[in-house]
DNA sequence: ACAAAAATAATAGTAATACTATCATTTGTA
DNA sequence: TACAAATGATAGTATTACTATTATTTTTGT
């Protein structure tokens, strides 16, 4: 038996849930790659939908607009790290350890995950990195706040901030450290590979001394 | 006789020298308008022709494209508030307080300064926040580097460095601190307007929760 | 196995965007 | 005052971001 993960996602962001066909499955696998080989500007469904062999018109019946497609799979890969997260430290009773492990699996570049096919994680992961924000950074956040487009990102941060709170009851700041974390490892591990003297990093140590830094921030922090 | 703060720009951002003329600070000054007001996305060039009752091909001769006009302006803002921080400390000599400070001008919400009459700091402190990272987050990242669209950040984050690395000596991560203050500075002050759930802060203190969660953030981690 | 429904493919069309080109007119300056 | 430089007016092109229509294929309920 072939096990696959699902993804439970917004309705409100597809027309139809690309999901339950082979030409949805498609959309998604074909634009995580065009997204990351070309970057998010210069994608168009027209280029997507003559990568799949298919026509921009059918890409149109899944999703309203490119913007919306790129909230999908973020929010999708929100959804899959949460899974992650909780998966892999669901035995770890030490906070400081599962915050280590926490801290390690949101700024590592993942391995594809077999468990779902259509999905390259890694890909996805370095969709993150460079294309992430830009799903939030619009004129019409709010309506897209209020249609739950960031929920998956906001349980993400809870349960980081609820696993800093179990490292100190008294700590003030569990959200906004737990999307600080999570948006600088991503802008650290851009900079390194792209504009170094922003940071202190050398890219052959992979993301080692972006954790390194990350575990020095969050631990002075919260035992301050 | 009227003082006027000149910040030296990159001769390659631009076609015509936009200070030189006053259709050049014309575009500067609508273009900061318009893209707080209609964000970067659906900012074109004919819409801020229009609000400068020129034409398309006008703004053309002086800019190449949208970007590199949004790079213009960032870069500015850079220069400036590089100024800005070099000026009102260059007095102080106890680095703690001196990084008190620069923690305070890198998060807090500047009023327009009346020295650059066709720049409406305010305006582009907004633009910083909500569009700020795309100016580097592109797939031409690297090119526009070896041209150095990037350097007045850079720039800055070294000086925010040395200043760390004034109060430690041995503090290792000089680049990467200064990088993130920046940058979190700008995320947490977006998120508290716009995704609230993502910090800790509520916008009616303004920036001050912010600035206490920097220092908390900056300190604990240099003491270390 | 077959009819109805649903999904997809093929094609066409539109308004807006991101430019480039040309030429006439105005403005600054040697 | 003449000459160059800057600006304005206008036109044009390829691409993008869609919408609409109709034909064809696939799915599915009985």
């Amino acid at each position: 038996m072939k096990l696959e993960v699902q993804i439970k996602m917004n309705e409100t962001l597809f027309l139809r849930d690309p999901e339950q066909s082979e030409l949805g499955r498609n959309i998604i696998q074909h634009s995580i790659q065009l997204i990351q080989k070309t970057g998010f500007e210069s994608f168009t469904f027209k280029k997507l939908a003559e990568s799949i062999g298919t026509t921009e018109a059918g890409i149109y019946r899944y999703f309203e607009n490119k913007h919306k497609l790129l909230v999908y799979i973020i929010s999708w890969y929100w959804g899959w790290l949460e899974f992650q997260i909780v998966y892999q430290t669901k035995n770890v009773q030490d906070p400081i350890t599962k915050l280590k492990q926490v801290i390690t699996l949101l700024a590592t570049t993942v391995e594809d995950d077999i468990m779902t096919s259509h999905v390259d994680e890694s890909l996805l992961h370095q969709i993150l990195i460079a294309e992430g924000s830009k799903s939030y950074l619009t004129k019409h956040v709010t309506e897209d706040n209020k249609q739950q487009y960031f929920k998956p990102y906001k349980d993400l941060c809870n349960t980081v901030g609820n696993i800093l709170l179990e490292c100190n009851a008294n700590y003030q700041y569990p959200h906004s450290m737990a999307s600080t974390i999570i948006e600088v490892a991503h802008l650290q591990n851009f900079f390194m590979h792209n504009l170094p003297a922003l940071t202190d990093f050398d890219k052959t140590n992979k993301e080692d001394q972006i954790i390194e830094f990350l575990n020095n921030l969050v631990f002075s922090s919260i035992k301050n």
